[in-house]
RNA sequence: GGUGUGGUAGUUCAGUUGGUUAGAAUACCUGCCUGUCACGCAGGGGGUCGCGGGUUCGAGUCCCGUCCAUACCGCCA
C-alpha cells in the first residue's frame, strides 16, 4: 500500500498514529540538525520532520530530496511545538521512520506555486508541471463540478445524453472544417463537427424528446483568448416545444448551476432584450449590463449648427459617464487616442463637461452654446459633474465603436466587477444577415432556425426583415449559449435553403437527408447549445478559456506540448492518396 | 490577411543619449545553522541579448527583413 492517507486530511486527532504518505516533495528546509519537508499532493500539503539527532542517516537523505521527487514516508503523526495557522494540516507534522525515494525529478523549469515564476509558453509546454498548481488544478475542478451539476439537472428532466459522431460531412455554411482524410474512400474527405445539430434534430424525429450532451466541437477558425479550435458545448435539444419552453428550463439550469456552485440566486426572470435594443443601446448582441451608461441618439439634436463632422454623420451616439466631469486633458485624449486605435477606428471624440457648477464645457464649444450642449445633457440624463462622450459616423461603425469606450469607461470606473452577475436573454435575433463577399443573404444563427411566424411572408419580399425564433444567453457580456426553434417542416427547410442562395441540387446534397427525415414525422423542436469552456472561466472569473482547459491549443492553433500538428510520413500520404506541395522543414 | 505589444541568465524582468567586464530577483550548487514553514546567513556557477542583414570607430540599444509568443480586427452560421 502506497499510501493510508493523503496529504491534506491529518488534523490534530491523527496525534500518534503511524502512517503512510506518498507524494510530491514541494521544498526542503535545512535548518542544521533539523530538516523539514513540504509533502504535496493534489490534496494538500503535510510537513516531514526529520530530527538528525535521532536518525542522522535518515536525515542526510532528506536532505539530498530535490524539488518534486516522489517519495513514500511512513512516520508517526506528531503535534508541532510551533503550528502554522496558514494551511489545514498546519498542527501537526509526520516524525519519518521511513523514506523511500518513489522516483526522482529533474529541476522543474518553473516553480510550482500559486504564484509561479513561469511565463504562459512555458507553462504550456510543460502542461503536465502547470497541472500540479492549486490555481490551475482548481479551474479543472470546478468545470468537472459544473458538468456534474448539468448533467444533474437535465437527467432529472428526463434529458438523454446521446453521442453522435466526430467523423461526419463538410459543410459550406458556417465556420471552416477541420477535415480528415478517408483511406478506405479515395480523395474523400471527413469533417469534424462544428456542432452535433444535424444529428441532434435527427434524434428529435427518432422521438427521443429531450436530448443532451457534453460535447467536443470543432472550427477552423483564428483563436482567441476565449476561442480554442477544439472547444466544448453543452448541447441540448427538446420536442413539442416554442421559445418560451427552452428559455424556461435554460435558465432554470443557469439559475441552478449558480445557486448550487457560486451560491449566488437570481430571484427574477432574466430580462428579455429584442436584438435592435441590444444593438442600438449597447452596440452589441451581447450587452454588458452590469452597469448602465447606454447610448443615447442624438443625431437630430446635434444637427443643428454648422459642425461638418456631425452634418455628415449618419448616426451621431452620446454614452453619459457619472462623475468623470474632472476628467484632465491628457485623460480625454487617452480616450480619443483608445477610439481610434485602428481594431475601433473611429475619427475621433466629442465631449461634454457637465460642471459642477452647471456650465457646460466641450470640445466643439466654437459650435454649440451652452443651450445647444445643454439639450444633449439633458436627453443624455447628465448631472452636474457628469462627462458625455460623443461619436459619430457610418451607422454600425459608431454603434460598434461607442460599444467599445462603452465598456472601457466600465472597465475604468470598476464597474464590471467579476463577482458580479449580470444575465440577460437576448432574443429576435435577425433570420438572415447580408453578406457583403458573397453577394447573398446567410444565416445569423444557422440555415436550420426557424422565422417568426409573422415573418414567414416577407421571406420573398425583404429577407434581411425576417426575425427568427432565436436566442442567446449573454452574463456580463459573455455570449455563453444560444439557440433557436428549428424548421421541422421540409418545405419552409427548402424555403430557407433557397434564400441561401442554395440550388435545389446543391441543397440535396449538402441536407437531403435532413429534409429526408423531415417527410416521415418530424415534432416541433427547439434547442440551446452552452460553450462549457466560457460557462468554467466566467464562473472563476477567468480572462482565457485556455486556463479551464487541461491541455489547450495557443495562439496559433499549436499544442506546444505535444507539438502538434505535425507532418506525416510518406507512407501514410500514400495510403491517404495525398500529396503535400509544402517541403517539410 | 492586418494592427499593436513583447523576445536579455533555468525563470521573471531591468538595462538611461549607441560607449569599460550586460545587472537584479528567484531557481540551482557548496558551506554554516535543531522549530522552520517564501526559514536565515555566507559564498559560487550560470548569457548565441530570438535569428539574419545593415548603419557606426563601437549595437542588447538605431534601421531593414524574418521567426516565435500574445491581445485585438477580419474571420468565428
Amino acid at each position: 500500500m502506497y499510501r493510508t492517507h493523503t496529504c491534506g486530511e491529518l488534523r490534530i486527532e491523527n496525534i500518534n498514529h503511524t502512517v503512510t504518505l506518498a507524494g510530491w516533495v514541494q521544498r526542503t528546509r535545512k535548518l542544521g540538525g533539523m530538516t523539514f519537508v513540504d509533502l504535496r499532493d493534489r490534496y494538500g500539503i503535510t510537513q516531514l520532520a526529520f530530527d538528525g539527532a535521532v536518525n542522522a542517516e535518515l536525515s542526510e537523505k532528506a536532505q539530498k530530496l530535490g524539488r518534486e521527487f516522489v517519495i513514500q514516508v511512513q512516520g508517526k503523526v506528531a503535534e508541532r511545538s510551533s503550528k502554522n495557522a496558514k494551511i489545514p494540516t498546519g498542527d501537526i507534522e509526520i516524525i519519518v521512520g521511513e523514506l523511500t525515494i518513489l522516483n526522482i525529478s529533474e529541476t522543474p523549469p518553473f516553480t510550482i506555486e500559486d504564484e509561479t515564476d513561469g511565463g504562459d509558453e512555458l507553462r504550456m509546454k510543460y502542461r503536465y508541471l502547470d497541472l500540479r498548481r492549486n490555481v490551475v488544478r482548481k479551474n479543472l475542478e470546478l468545470r468537472n463540478r459544473l458538468a456534474f451539476e448539468l448533467r444533474n439537472y437535465l437527467i432529472q428532466r428526463d434529458f438523454i445524453e446521446t453521442e453522435t459522431p466526430v467523423l461526419i460531412k463538410s459543410t459550406p455554411e458556417g465556420a471552416r472544417d477541420f477535415v480528415v482524410p478517408s483511406r478506405m474512400n479515395p480523395g474523400e474527405f471527413y469533417a469534424l463537427p462544428q456542432s452535433p445539430q444535424t444529428f441532434k434534430q435527427l434524434l428529435m424525429v427518432s422521438g427521443f424528446d429531450r436530448y443532451f450532451q457534453i460535447v467536443k466541437c470543432f472550427r477552423d477558425e483564428d483563436l482567441r483568448a476565449d476561442r480554442q479550435p477544439e472547444f466544448t458545448q453543452i448541447d441540448c435539444e427538446m420536442s413539442f416545444v416554442e421559445q418560451e419552453d427552452v428559455l424556461t428550463v435554460f435558465e432554470g439550469l443557469v439559475k441552478d448551476v449558480f445557486k448550487n456552485i457560486k451560491n449566488v440566486e437570481f430571484n427574477e426572470d432574466f430580462l428579455r432584450m429584442p436584438y435592435t435594443e441590444a444593438m442600438e443601446f449597447y452596440g452589441s448582441d451581447k450587452p454588458d449590463i452590469r452597469f448602465g451608461m447606454r447610448f443615447t441618439d442624438i443625431t437630430k439634436e446635434a444637427q443643428t449648427k454648422d459642425f461638418v463632422v456631425f452634418n455628415q454623420s449618419e448616426y451621431i451616439g452620446a454614452i453619459c459617464a457619472e462623475g468623470c466631469a474632472g476628467y484632465s486633458r491628457k485623460e480625454l485624449d487617452n480616450l480619443t487616442d483608445f477610439v481610434k486605435r485602428p481594431q475601433i477606428g473611429a475619427k475621433g471624440m466629442v465631449y461634454v463637461k457637465y460642471e459642477a457648477d452647471g456650465s457646460l464645457k466641450s470640445s466643439v464649444d466654437k459650435f454649440y452654446s451652452q443651450e445647444d450642449l445643454m439639450v444633449w445633457a439633458e436627453k443624455t440624463n447628465a448631472k452636474p459633474g457628469d462627462l458625455i462622450l460623443i461619436l459619430s459616423g457610418e451607422k454600425a461603425h459608431t454603434l460598434r465603436a461607442l460599444c467599445e469606450l462603452r465598456l472601457e469607461m466600465g472597465n475604468r470606473l470598476g464597474l464590471r466587477d467579476k463577482t458580479v452577475f449580470a444575465p440577460l436573454w437576448v432574443v429576435d435575433f435577425p433570420l438572415l444577415e447580408w453578406d457583403e463577399e458573397n453577394q447573398r443573404y446567410s444565416a445569423m444563427h444557422h440555415p436550420f432556425t426557424s422565422p417568426k411566424k409573422e415573418d414567414v411572408e416577407l421571406m420573398k419580399t425583404n429577407p434581411g426583415a425576417v426575425r427568427a425564433n432565436a436566442y442567446d444567453m449573454v452574463i456580463n457580456g459573455v455570449e455563453l449559449g444560444g439557440g433557436s426553434i428549428r424548421i421541422h417542416d421540409k418545405d419552409l427547410q427548402a424555403q430557407m435553403f433557397e434564400c441561401l442562395g442554395f440550388t435545389k441540387e446543391q441543397a440535396e446534397y449538402q441536407f437531403g437527408f435532413l429534409m429526408n427525415a423531415f417527410k416521415y414525422g418530424a415534432p416541433p423542436h427547439g434547442g440551446i447549445a452552452f460553450g462549457l469552456d466560457r460557462f468554467v472561466s466566467l464562473l472563476a472569473g477567468l480572462d482565457s478559456i485556455r486556463d479551464c482547459i487541461a491541455f489547450p491549443k495557443n495562439n496559433s492553433g499549436r499544442d506546444v506540448m505535444i507539438d502538434a500538428p505535425s507532418f506525416i510520413d510518406d507512407k501514410q500520404l500514400k495510403e491517404l492518396n495525398l500529396q503535400v506541395k509544402i517541403e517539410k522543414v
